[in-house]
DNA sequence: TTGTGTAATGTTATAATATAACATTAAAAT
DNA sequence: ATTTTAATGTTATATTATAACATTACACAA
C-alpha cells in the first residue's frame, strides 16, 4: 500500500515514473484520459517533487513551444480532479499526491526553509475536525489542513544556528 | 470570554463595536497604533461579517477618496500581526476574529452555500495535528485549517432541494 | 519647540495567479 | 462517414499582491 521505496536523489527518477506509470493505470481504469499534455505536466510537478507553481510548469512547458496558461490550468484542473495532484491553498502550488489510490483528505506540512513537503494521511485528524465541524451544526465536506514548519533536517539546522 | 450576545442582522451594530472597541484596547495596551485606515478597514470587515477580498475593502474605501491596494494591504498586514483579522488561504479573502484576545490556531468552517464562517477553537484539533506532524519528525509551527461544507440552514435546503 | 529618526501612508508601476470566451482540432460513438 | 463530445489553442482580461521610492505624520530627545 505504501511506496516500496523512499524517494532519494538517487532513486527518484523511479519516484517519478512509478507516479506516472500508477496515473496511467489509474486513468485507464477510469476511463479518462491522461493525454500528453497531463502527463507531462504531472511528469514535471514530480520531477520538482515539491510544491510547484502554475506559470512554473508553464514556464517548463514553453522550452518546448507556446503555451499559454488556460492549458496548463486545464491540466492542473483534470489531475486535482483524478486526484493525482493536490492544490497547496497557502503556497498558490500543487504537489503530487502520494496515495492517488483512493480519495482521501491529505495534510501537508511544509517546510518554510527548504520548502520541501510531506504528506500525511491521517484519518485521525479528518475525524476530529469533522466531529468538531458537525458539533456546531456544519456539514462537512472538504478540508484543508496545512501546517507551516521545519522538516527534521532543517530543524536541526535552525537550533544550531538560531 | 465569549462574546456576550450572538451577533444577529438585529444585533450586528453591536457586534462590529465590540469588535472595534476590542481592537483599541488591544492596540492601547500594546502600544501599537490603531490609526483611522486600519480601524476603518476593520470596521469594513467586521460590517461584512463574513470573509471579505482586499479588493472589496479596496473599493469601499474609495468611495471616501482615493486609495491603492498598497494601502488595504498594509492595513491587512497590521490587522493580522495584532491577530484581529484572519486570512483564508483558500478564499484569499480575511474575516474578522473573533477572539484576539490571546493567539491562536483557528479553524474555519467556510459555507458553500451562503458563504457564512464560523472560527472555532479546539485545542484537540490543534493538539491531534501538531502530534502528528512532530511523530514524523517535522516540527509545526502555524496551521491553516479550512472546512468547506454547508452550514446548518444552508444543509437542511440542500436536502430538500436536492 | 524644534530638530531627528521612525513609522505610516501615498503613488506609480508591475508581478503573480487565474479565468472568460470563443475558435479549432482530435477522439469517440453512432 | 457523420456527428457529437472532449480537449486544446488563442486572445484578452480579471483578480490578487507586492516592489520601489516619495511624502507625511508622529514620537521623543535635546
Amino acid at each position: 500500500m505504501q511506496d516500496p521505496f523512499v524517494c532519494t536523489p538517487v532513486s527518484h527518477h523511479q519516484c517519478i515514473s512509478n507516479a506516472l506509470d500508477q496515473a496511467e493505470t489509474l486513468c485507464r481504469s477510469r476511463n479518462v484520459r491522461l493525454t500528453p499534455i497531463r502527463h507531462r505536466v504531472l511528469e514535471l510537478i514530480w520531477q520538482q517533487h515539491r510544491p510547484v507553481g502554475a506559470y512554473d510548469l508553464l514556464e517548463q512547458l514553453q522550452q518546448q513551444g507556446r503555451v499559454a496558461p488556460p492549458t496548463v490550468y486545464r491540466a492542473l484542473d483534470f489531475l486535482q480532479q483524478q486526484g493525482l495532484i493536490h492544490r497547496l491553498e497557502s503556497l498558490n502550488a500543487f504537489v503530487g499526491c502520494a496515495h492517488p489510490q483512493y480519495p482521501h483528505q491529505g495534510q501537508f506540512l511544509i517546510c518554510k526553509s527548504c520548502r520541501s513537503l510531506v504528506e500525511i494521511t491521517d484519518p485521525e485528524i479528518s475525524t476530529v475536525i469533522n466531529n468538531r465541524a458537525e458539533a456546531v451544526g456544519f456539514k462537512p465536506l472538504n478540508q484543508t489542513v496545512e501546517v507551516s514548519g521545519f522538516c527534521d533536517g532543517c530543524w536541526q539546522k535552525e537550533q544550531i544556528n538560531g
